[in-house]
DNA sequence: CCTTGACTTAAAGTTTACTTTAACTTATAT
DNA sequence: ATATAAGTTAAAGTAAACTTTAAGTCAAGG
């Protein structure tokens, strides 16, 4: 099985520029070509799935790289590879548990709002008694 | 009670220099200034607090400026900015949402190095049953 | 054969969100 | 009083991640 720059493009969410940007940083190493064209295999599909992963968790395409450079290396990098997954791996956990800490948030807002709209003012909004109390300033996470 | 830039730089957990930034792109509204410096009164520093929630939930930085903009008009707004919130919420939802969908790609990624760590070699670790079976194409989630 | 659409490159341009610099004023501590 | 720390501005600089442009090549349908 073979796919298009297209395929891998629409497979990712990007566009076929971006695809070939990746390329270009180093991104997706060894992707044959038929008359200059680039022909994705079944392993270059999967390795644009795992980047795709790293991509929307927030990596930054520099240490995608690093990551890529690795894997290049073959099996005498494995444990480092191993660490860095590990590593996003409690990336994408604190990123979740941020936003469920800024959800709560919003959702007093959004009681805010319904109480004021009810009211037809904000004035005095606050006061009122809300179904979450107003969140402590202490537990604002730290980036 | 009243704050420096300083304090509530600390609070957001961005540097003051950035503060000023959201001051000058008019983020922070009405603080007051003796002698010309910044003095952040309560209402200051929670509408602060409501800034870090929509940043830090990756509202960017335009669509803000159009939450200040609707809030600094008053009462007739209220219809909008409780969209707009029910809206980020959406969002903040989607992104959650995401982040535990590619958590489980990490997941699998953690097993497989774990795996090939075992073996020596990468070889043939994907043909290994893993206990959460491989992810299925059609289940990425699209931006 | 010819057009249309998809592919290619290198290089320049854009956007977002800061960050840094320089020159200066104000506040705090000894 | 004086040094140091923290505040101020406008303007230029930076970094990341694309995006656009220009100029071309390639493959398929009519």
């Amino acid at each position: 099985m073979s796919y298009s720059i297209k395929d891998v493009a629409d497979m990712m969410g990007v566009t076929t520029s971006t695809l070939r940007y990746y390329d270009k940083e180093g991104l997706l190493p060894d992707v044959e070509r038929k008359n200059g064209i680039r022909v994705f295999e079944d392993k270059d599909f999967k390795w644009s799935r795992v980047l795709n992963c790293l991509k929307n968790t927030n990596m930054p395409i520099k240490k995608i790289k690093e990551y890529v450079d690795l894997a290049q290396k073959g099996d005498s990098t494995l444990n480092e590879r191993y660490q860095l997954i590990k590593e996003q791996k409690a990336n994408i956990l604190a990123q979740i548990e941020q936003l469920n800490y800024y959800l709560k948030e919003i959702e007093y807002k959004e009681w805010y709002y319904e109480t004021a709209i009810e009211r037809g003012t904000e004035k005095e909004v606050e006061s009122v008694s809300s179904p979450k109390a107003t969140l402590d300033i202490d537990q604002i996470p730290k980036k």
